[in-house]
DNA sequence: AGGCACACGTGAAAC
DNA sequence: TGTTTCACGTGTGCC
């Protein structure tokens, strides 16, 4: 601790120079919060002996005080483009700000992964599988909607995909993605679907009856009836 | 600007009372940077009336940095958990981090965007259409890589899937979203794809080249041939 | 009053 | 070397 006398002795010596008032000619208009205005005339030290090169620690002090703000503009700046990016006013706090942008590059990058990592490779046994991909690790929003990834893979009946629709539709589901593929006359449907606001766990179970009945209805008119089995992932 | 007084006395009352030193005992190993421990001897004002309930201001003004460091240490905090989940060690400066985090934002939500908003309705027409979305507005990041949304729609031919795999395979293109919808007997196929870090712009008549052919091959072996019109979107 | 949030200027450390 | 970044304590305005 042996630079205390130093700090005092610069804090002292800008109480005593006036800095902003004396030499720097500062726009006066501007929020000078911490000046000083008042005179001094009763202060002992009032002449002293000027220290070698003090107008360069004045200069260097200056410099550092713009740089400062400078840098306080920038990360004011990147903040409130933020404020803009994200469904927020003006008047949140800084720290909810943040914590509000974790929140989102998280959602994001969960639906992001949802809608791409999917590998779809249709398999010779017929499947249904409905999973729920909940976050589970950090977030744990729980805005109410959920987000489900149902499976289907049967023999190649382009014409089921109206009903796969009306399925949708009618369990109120928002499809984010839908994938197809197809391989030696069998295909395999991956979609990528969120849930009501309401009912996000009882859409698990309809879902799959749905299509359950689909898989079904397409086996009973489909020419070939080799495969019907239910893969390993089937829900119940 | 009649409170520049009250702040000169304030700070001359904290130089005076030596407030960290004397009054408080807080731990002597703290990062006290800005106290002052030296002795004022000097000091003309040096035994003056003590103000009534001074030490209720001091606890008020512990309080008031105690929660300021508080204040701090959730930005902070919420600012490495934001180091975490971008490419970026703990080291990149505050405002830098918090540009590439915008940048970020922007990006996944783009992406979510092109995977999602595409509405599917097979036209009466066959159409063929490559589209580059690129985020022109604010970014301009472009490291290289292109996303591209093709769309094709034709006879509803589901065999012809396997064929498009292989032209994206062939181009090295990686597919983020394919979707599919089928209306009375004809079929839209939209994908969303990204191209090569290095080839992006030349994948788009690639691309639009092999969608084409792929086209002109099914309506040749299609039943019906009625429709064989080129839509407004083409390329070249 | 009193807590909360912000901007500011400054010492210190890294390069 | 000076430039840059950070943490800190503080003044001030707004509930």
């Amino acid at each position: 601790m042996q630079h205390q006398m130093e700090i005092e002795n610069s804090e002292l010596f800008q109480i005593l120079s006036n800095t902003n008032h004396s030499f720097f000619p500062e726009p006066a208009s501007s929020t000078m919060q911490q000046s000083f205005s008042g005179s001094f005339s009763c202060y002992p030290f009032e002449a002293f002996d000027a220290p070698p090169h003090e107008d360069k620690a004045l200069a260097a002090l200056r410099n550092h005080k713009e740089a400062e703000k400078r840098r306080r503009e920038r990360i004011n700046s990147h903040l409130n483009k933020l404020r803009t990016l994200l469904p927020c006013n003006s008047k949140t706090d800084k720290a909810s700000l943040l914590a509000k942008v974790v929140q989102r590059v998280k959602e994001l990058k969960q639906q992001i992964s949802e809608t791409t990592e999917s590998e779809t490779f249709p398999s010779e046994t017929d499947e249904i599988s409905v999973l729920s991909t909940t976050g589970d690790d950090g977030g744990g929003d729980g805005d109410g909607r959920l987000t489900l990834k149902a499976s289907l893979c049967c023999e190649d009946r382009s014409d089921l995909i109206p009903d796969l629709v009306e399925i949708l539709k009618s369990l109120h589901l928002r499809t984010l993605k839908a994938e197809m593929a197809t391989l030696g006359g069998r295909t395999r449907n991956v979609l990528v679907v969120t849930t009501d606001k309401e009912h996000g766990v009882e859409s698990i179970k309809f879902l799959h009856n749905s299509l359950k009945s689909l898989l079904e209805q397409s086996n009973s008119n489909a020419i070939s009836k080799r495969r019907r089995v239910l893969g390993p992932n089937s829900i119940a």
